[in-house]
DNA sequence: CAGTGAGCGAGCTTCCGCTTGACTT
């Protein structure tokens, strides 16, 4: 071996290798392999905040298989990615290898092509210290950010709670846009649509009126208005209309769409995504760039040619514009344009045509379309009505795709219209106004949040995913559905020179997969925003890149950066943990009838409870925890005092007490000492004493099955070379040990009558398996 | 495994960004 190069992803260096040939040998680092230590702050803030950084405990097997590799090489080709956090990377091998400066090169290249790689391998340099720099700095700010302010939050309001530069921004645009809809006042008005037909013609045509009105009298006065008018046609406007295709996929866009498209959350969509990419289907999948190689343009050229014709090709560079792109890689695009769809499993198809199309029609040509617009004027009134349609002249990239939307009341707007001379003659034939209601903002999805924080130059690719998963985790927001409660709208109705008043029921629109703020996450985004507006600011992480662009120029040292920010902050901190008060969102719901006491619901340590008798008494008060779905904001007295009615006793089973109440697990049904579990759809409150003592009765069954289990298992089935081979159940299934190991057994193998033979070939094959993966 | 929410005090929780793999009992 003469050459090691090394990489960030295990995909691409199987690529690479490919493209180098025998003299080099590519192995990947598996991202970052040192960091700071997770249990302590490790930044010496009294030492120019000197990094102390350690080999992550998962990645020492690896840097040792890489320090065995660099010692069998003549020279040693560092090629983590074009971009901050790849230039560190490069910097921690070369620090933890130990790597000589003479015998490494720096190469980079931002898309995997032979071109590309082997102009990079022409082209090497040094580690350029300022980048790596500017990733300090990013590095740790987050962590004095992270680990100085959570603390605060254990102590005012609730341990293990989390803050941080991107996820508290997270929460706080799900907190404010619900303080948006809760103080938007929605609105009626009234539509008027109306259906008219050519005096002498029978194709009837849909307009509606210029402006709506704000109460039924007005709308009723109009449709009055129309008994008896004769209607014309005024004026027809037909105007070229030109719609260009959507850049290629980033991983945000991918995100957005495979959300619209295809109903996928976030994680889900990555999680698919990593199974394409490693299977060499698709290029890398966390990327900012909308960036395609030379070699991706003339692949799609070729094919859109070979499929649809030349006059739908139409070569576009697309240029990134996202906030703070660091483009080390190109768009999400598939590996071989030619294949349309591929032979998978059902989730990976539906992604990969996604990705398929929108490359596709990213490189095609723009449609044409004639919009037509018609006004239709009555003559003695002075408000028209206007129908307005489509015809798409040149179909070009829509052929293929077209970019969904999040607009949530989407109008069809691409009726062809007829061809009608102006002044034609019109009859009414149906008119209507029909009571509609304005909408408030929508909630943000998984994916339109990703879509704001990535405006808003927040979070990166490699992080959209995991910072929803942490604000659902830390319980700062939920995602769920909600139905929307029926309206009942008025619809006025013009039939036979009279208006006629009926109701429609309008459902309004349910929200679904949609991310509510919980009481916890409203309390700490009211705390942070008291203490730590500056933190939560949207255009902190903006300007904070500012300043390590400015370290990765050159132009400004990455201490002296931190320590500008971290004097104020540390002493805001300080200040902070001194004077501010525990703070528990506490508010009170009224008074006990019971006992006269107040009644409070708030925070606590284990989550939201309500209260009866005051804190800070001799008397100490009751407690109970509050059900799913219930919130400091919206519970009543009622509610809250039936949260007291546990633990309740349903009456007597076998001579015993059974007894319902909530445990530090869940809701349980306790008998003679015994702790029996409620299923999912029983509620402690409501559960009777028929459907507990069914519960007892399973449970029982249940480990009466285990005791018979036990009798048999562990089964030895026979010797393997001098050891056991031992068959046994668990909570898993069926499965061997041999030597220390467990081996998973299939569903239709009896356990019992496993020979040993049969067993060697399931314990050889699973060992084939496992070393093929390691 | 089966309240915990008062108080005491030990020890624990926590960040963002880069990457995949573990394969359980």
């Amino acid at each position: 071996m003469k050459n090691l190069v090394i990489v960030e992803s295990p995909a691409k260096a199987k690529t690479i290798e490919k493209f180098l040939g025998k003299d080099y040998t590519v192995k990947s680092s598996y991202g970052h392999i040192r960091d700071l230590a997770k249990k302590e702050m490790s930044i010496d803030v009294e030492g120019n905040y000197e990094p102390q950084y350690q080999i992550s405990d998962d990645k020492k097997s690896l840097v040792s298989e890489l320090k065995k590799a660099v010692k069998e090489a003549d020279k040693v080709w560092l090629a983590s990615d074009e971009d901050r956090e790849g230039e560190a990377i490069a910097w921690h091998l070369q620090e933890t290898l130990k790597l000589d400066p003479k015998r490494t090169q720096r190469i980079v290249f931002n898309e995997i092509t032979k071109t590309a790689i082997l102009h990079a391998i022409e082209n090497p340099r040094q580690i350029d210290m300022n980048l790596v720099d500017a990733q300090q700095a990013r590095r740790v700010l987050d962590r004095l950010v992270g680990y100085e302010i959570s603390p605060i939050l254990w102590s005012k309001i609730k341990p293990a709670l989390s803050a941080g530069r991107v996820q508290s921004v997270a929460v706080r645009l799900i907190v404010e846009r619900e303080e948006e809809i809760k103080h938007f006042e929605s609105k009626p008005y009234f539509r008027v649509t109306a259906q008219f037909r050519p005096v002498d013609g029978n194709k009837s045509l849909n307009a509606e009126l210029s402006r709506h009105f704000a109460t039924a009298d007005e709308a009723e006065v109009f449709l009055q208005g129309l008994v008896g008018e004769s209607f014309k046609i005024g004026k027809i406007e037909t105007k070229p209309a030109r719609r260009t295709p959507a850049p290629p996929f980033t991983t945000s866009t991918l995100q957005q769409e495979a959300s619209r498209k295809l109903g996928f959350s976030v994680a889900r969509t990555m999680q698919v995504a990593q199974q394409l990419y490693e299977s060499g289907y698709i290029t890398y999948m966390r990327t900012d760039s909308v960036n395609l190689s030379e070699l991706a343009l003339s692949m799609a050229k070729k094919e859109i040619e070979a499929e649809y014709g030349a006059e739908y090709v139409k070569t576009r560079r697309y240029q990134t514009k996202t906030k703070g792109a660091q483009e080390a890689h190109e768009a999400i695009r598939p590996t071989n344009m030619a294949a349309q769809s591929l032979n998978i499993d059902s989730a990976q198809r539906r992604l990969y045509e996604l990705i398929w199309k929108r490359t596709v029609a990213s490189q095609m040509a723009d449609a044409e379309i004639e919009k037509t617009e018609i006004t239709i004027v009555g003559s003695r009134q002075t408000l028209t009505f206007q129908c307005s349609g489509e015809q798409v002249k040149f179909d070009g990239f829509l052929k293929v795709y077209l970019e969904g939307t999040d607009d949530e009341e989407q109008r069809e707007s691409s009726t062809m219209l007829p061809r009608l001379p102006e002044g034609t003659l019109m009859t009414l034939e149906h008119c209507e106004a029909a009571e509609h209601y304005t909408q408030h903002p929508p909630r943000y999805t998984e994916a339109s949040l990703v879509k704001k924080l990535e405006d808003l130059g927040i979070g990166r690719p490699s992080t959209y995913a995991p910072t929803i998963s942490t604000i659902l985790k830390r319980e700062y927001v939920i995602k769920e559905d909600r139905e929307a409660e029926p309206r009942n709208c008025t619809v006025l109705t013009l039939k036979g020179g009279q208006v006629k008043h009926s109701v429609r029921t309008e459902k309004g629109y349910s929200e679904k997969g949609k991310l509510f703020p919980t009481d916890i996450g409203c309390v700490v985004n009211n705390f942070l925003m008291e203490h730590f507006a500056n933190i939560i600011d949207y255009n902190f992480t903006a300007t904070v890149e500012k300043d390590f662009d400015e370290i990765a120029d050159g132009k400004k040292e990455w201490r002296k950066v931190i320590d500008r920010f971290y004097v104020p902050f540390h002493k805001n901190i300080r200040q902070t943990q001194q004077n501010s008060q525990r703070t528990t969102g506490s508010r009170l719901l009224g008074v006990d009838p019971a006992s006269g006491k107040n009644v409070y619901a708030k925070i606590g340590r284990y989550g939201t409870l309500v209260q009866i008798g005051e804190t800070n008494t001799d008397e100490k008060p009751r407690f109970a925890s509050m059900k799913k779905g219930q919130s400091i904001e919206t519970i009543t007295l009622e509610d809250a005092l039936g949260l007291f009615a546990l633990p309740r006793t349903l009456g007597q089973f076998e001579d015993k007490d059974v007894t319902v109440s909530i445990g530090k697990f869940g809701p349980y049904v306790r008998h003679n000492s015994k702790f029996y579990s409620l299923g999912k759809n029983d509620d402690p409150y409501e559960v009777s004493l028929e459907r507990a003592i069914e519960i007892i009765k399973v449970k029982r069954e249940a480990e009466e099955q285990k005791e018979e289990l036990k009798k048999v298992y562990p089964h030895e089935i026979g010797q393997l070379d001098g050891d056991a081979v031992v068959s046994n159940i668990g909570r898993f299934g069926p499965y061997l040990t041999y030597r220390g190991d467990n081996f998973r057994l299939a569903k239709n193998i009896d356990p019992l009558k496993l020979s040993v033979e049969q067993a060697a070939d399931i314990i050889n094959g699973a060992k084939k398996k496992r070393s093929k993966k390691g």
